[in-house]
Formats: C-alpha cells, sequence, structure tokens
DNA sequence: GTTTGATTCAAACGATTGTTAGAGCTGGCG
DNA sequence: CGCCAGCTCTAACAATCGTTTGAATCAAAC
C-alpha cells in the first residue's frame, strides 16, 4: 500500500532487464522507460549503471547468503549430505516467497534473481570481480568443510569442484529452463522452481557422494 | 604456413573477446583492432556482428558435435553410465587438439569455447535462440536414449533434467575456473582441461545413477 | 507564506556504437 | 599493357549510449 519507491521500482525493473537481456545489453533508457521513471532517476539514486548493477545483485544475494548460513548452523551433527546441499539450493530458490508479487515479466523472483545473477556473474564487468568474490568466500569456506563433514573421504579440493559443478547447474538450470521445454519436445515441462529444486538435489547429493578420482 | 586469413583471424579474435567481455559489450573496433584488420572487414566478410556471432560458435560446435555422436556410435552395448558421459564430456574439452595454437589470450582454445558458448548461449540474443535449439534438439535427444539404456528405471524427464545439469556445470566450470582460484585460498590451482573433465566425469556419473526423484 | 531540501523533469552533452559508401589497392588473366 | 574481381582502406553516416546540467516540482518545517 506503500507509494511505488522510485528506488526499488528501479531495481525491480533493471532485474528483470539484466535477467532477460544481460548488463551490458540493456540500456538505462529501456531500463527507465519499464520502470516509468525518468532517465537521470538512475544515476541520481545510484550514482551510475554499475553501481545499479551491484545494488541489484546485492539486495537478493544478501539475504539468501544469510539463510544459507543460518541452515549450515541449523544442521543436525554430523551432518548429512542431503541436508546440506538442501542447505545450500533451497534458499536460492525460495526467495520467490520474500517478494510474493510475480512481475511483469512473468517470471518468479526466483527465476530472475538466478537468470540475473547467472548473467551478471558470466558477463563478469571487471567492477563486479572483487565484489562476487567476497561475497562468497566465507560461504564456499563453510560449505566445503560442512561437505567435507558429511561425506567423508573427499579432499579439498575435490569438495570444492563439486559445490562448483552444482552453482553451474543451478545456475544454467534456471537460467535455460525455458530452453529445456523446447529442446526436449515436451519431455520436461516443469517451471515450478519446489519440481527443480528436487532434481537439483538428488542429482547433487549423488554427485558428492561420488567416489574420489583417481588419476 | 599458410598467410594468415583474414576470415579466420577474425573469428579468433572475436572469439576470445567474446569468451572475455561477452558479445554485447564487444565492440567491432575493439575486435577489429586485436585481429589487425580493417573495421569494415567483418560487415564484408561476414555481413554483420549477428552473423559474425554465429559463425563463431558454429565453426565450433559442429565438430565437437559430430565428434559427440561418433562417439556415441562407438560405444559398447549396453553402454556403460560413464562411458555415456564422457561421450558426452570429452570431445568439449578436447577440442584443444585441434587448433594446437595457444592464443594471445592465454587460454586453450577448449576454454575459450566454452567460455564464449557459455557466454552467447546464455546472453541469448534473440538471433541466436533458434540456432542453438536446433542444434542440440537432435543430439539431446540421442543422448537421453542411450544413458536411459545405461541408467534403468529414469524416466525422460528426469534424464533430460540431469542432462541440463551436467551441460551447467560443465559451462559455469569452464567459463569461471579461474574464479575457484581466488575463492578457495589455492585448494584449487587445477587449470589443466584434462583434470577438470575427470572430475565432472565422475561428479556426473554419479548424479545420473542417483534413485529417482520421488515426489 | 516562505524557505529549504529532496526529487523529478526536459534537454542536451560528448563519446561510441554498427554500418555503409566510395575510393584505392592488389594480383591474375587475356 | 588493360582490365576486372577481390579485398582493404578512409571517412563518414545516423543512431544510441551513459552521464550531466539546471530549471521545475513537491512536501514538510519554520
Amino acid at each position: 500500500m506503500a507509494p511505488p519507491d522510485t528506488k526499488d521500482t528501479i531495481l525491480d525493473a533493471a532485474e528483470s532487464l539484466f535477467a532477460e537481456q544481460g548488463f551490458a545489453a540493456t540500456s538505462l533508457r529501456q531500463l527507465t522507460t519499464r520502470a516509468g521513471v525518468n532517465l537521470a532517476a538512475v544515476n541520481y539514486h545510484f550514482g551510475g549503471k554499475e553501481e545499479l548493477a551491484r545494488a541489484v545483485l546485492l539486495r537478493r544475494i544478501q539475504p539468501i547468503n544469510d539463510e544459507r548460513l543460518r541452515r549450515l548452523d541449523a544442521l543436525e551433527r554430523p551432518a548429512r549430505l542431503e541436508a546440506v546441499v538442501r542447505a545450500f539450493l533451497e534458499p536460492a530458490l525460495q526467495c520467490a516467497d520474500e517478494g510474493d508479487r510475480t512481475c511483469a515479466d512473468g517470471h518468479a523472483p526466483a527465476t530472475r534473481l538466478c537468470r540475473v545473477f547467472g548473467r551478471i556473474s558470466i558477463e563478469q564487468p571487471p567492477f563486479i570481480r572483487g565484489f562476487l568474490t567476497e561475497q562468497f568466500r566465507e560461504l564456499g569456506r563453510r560449505f566445503v568443510a560442512m561437505l567435507r563433514e558429511a561425506a567423508p573421504g573427499i579432499d579439498a579440493e575435490t569438495a570444492w569442484w563439486r559445490m562448483h559443478f552444482t552453482i553451474g547447474a543451478m545456475a544454467h538450470t534456471l537460467q535455460n529452463a525455458h530452453l529445456l521445454d523446447e529442446v526436449s519436445d515436451g519431455a520436461c515441462t516443469a517451471r515450478d522452481p519446489a519440481a527443480i529444486v528436487e532434481h537439483l538435489v538428488a542429482f547433487a547429493t549423488a554427485g558428492f557422494a561420488a567416489p574420489e578420482v583417481t588419476r
């Protein structure tokens, strides 16, 4: 009921447009037009396009990573592998509940976040590199430690790789779930994030439990 | 020893720049400067920036997908799960042998390909959508069939999802392997594609072998 | 009612974008 | 040689980019 806040309106529009087209391909004019605000508002409220991108990412990543750590702390000990994997994956996919509005682009916030996050993290404009590694270093360390506790016998390097694989599977899937619809000729029609996360948890848990690579 | 062909020179420069910065963020002036050719050469030889992007992708994807299908045909029957996974992953990572020059950006062609492919497929400018789904529909169908033969008991939808996860893990890993170096504080320093593929094959094979999701 | 600070607005800035036109160059063939 | 096709070059095109300016508007405080 609060009057639509300009800053949030811009963030919403930026999030959906970055998700659809990426950072570089989205112009401020297109963005402010969709948001229904003046062109100069972005520079006034955020200082520039790059700072806007940082704000878009931070608004979503912060609560998700907080929730991840909260779940990690709440795990039974010794941790079950699937529970650790779930603690990592579910918060990212359930952020849909936070802002329960479904936006103009027809996608749930979770899908939009993962797409924008995947895009910007992959486009990796230089200005975003340090920001991202800083956001994930501590989180990664804690998860790797917990994963090794839940799956004894895998070394640190393997654990890092497998977490990387899991992130990749998650990001790519939510970015391109619609592609799967087309390619599979209708075998996969699920857009429900809850269903996706179950598939993903099963896949990643088994992957983490795989025997160590012998080379 | 052949004189450097302008068309190939452009393709090489475009591949490395698209890999580094993405499609939209790379300008033709930057591209032609690195290639050491005239600005107008891109439009002369390819017709425009979008057609250039298509050519960059096609040059690498075509031989890889051919090799994938060749390996698929050569599999023993009934197929072992790991062999199917390997038939899908290795060709993409071993295309380094094709053009054995290591280019100016210091990355092996395999890494560059995966990065440019991941970028463009994720940026997904509208002009590339149909092109990509067409390239992968037949390949996906054949692999899903073979995977279900090697891992009986998983349904078609699950097989599609897991293949999607595998693609995501592969793409994300090769795009961001350098990030892993930073985040893991040196636990992961491997840049050798051969080592990565072993980790990845182990992870994905286990994921495919996971029990069906019960919901 | 006036003032003050915050926000929005139209308009323009210089820079850069993809693309194109047309002249200039080059090498092989008659 | 003269010619022509293939390619490269300079120069410019219109369009769009992110950003900035300075005036207009608004709401609350005095």
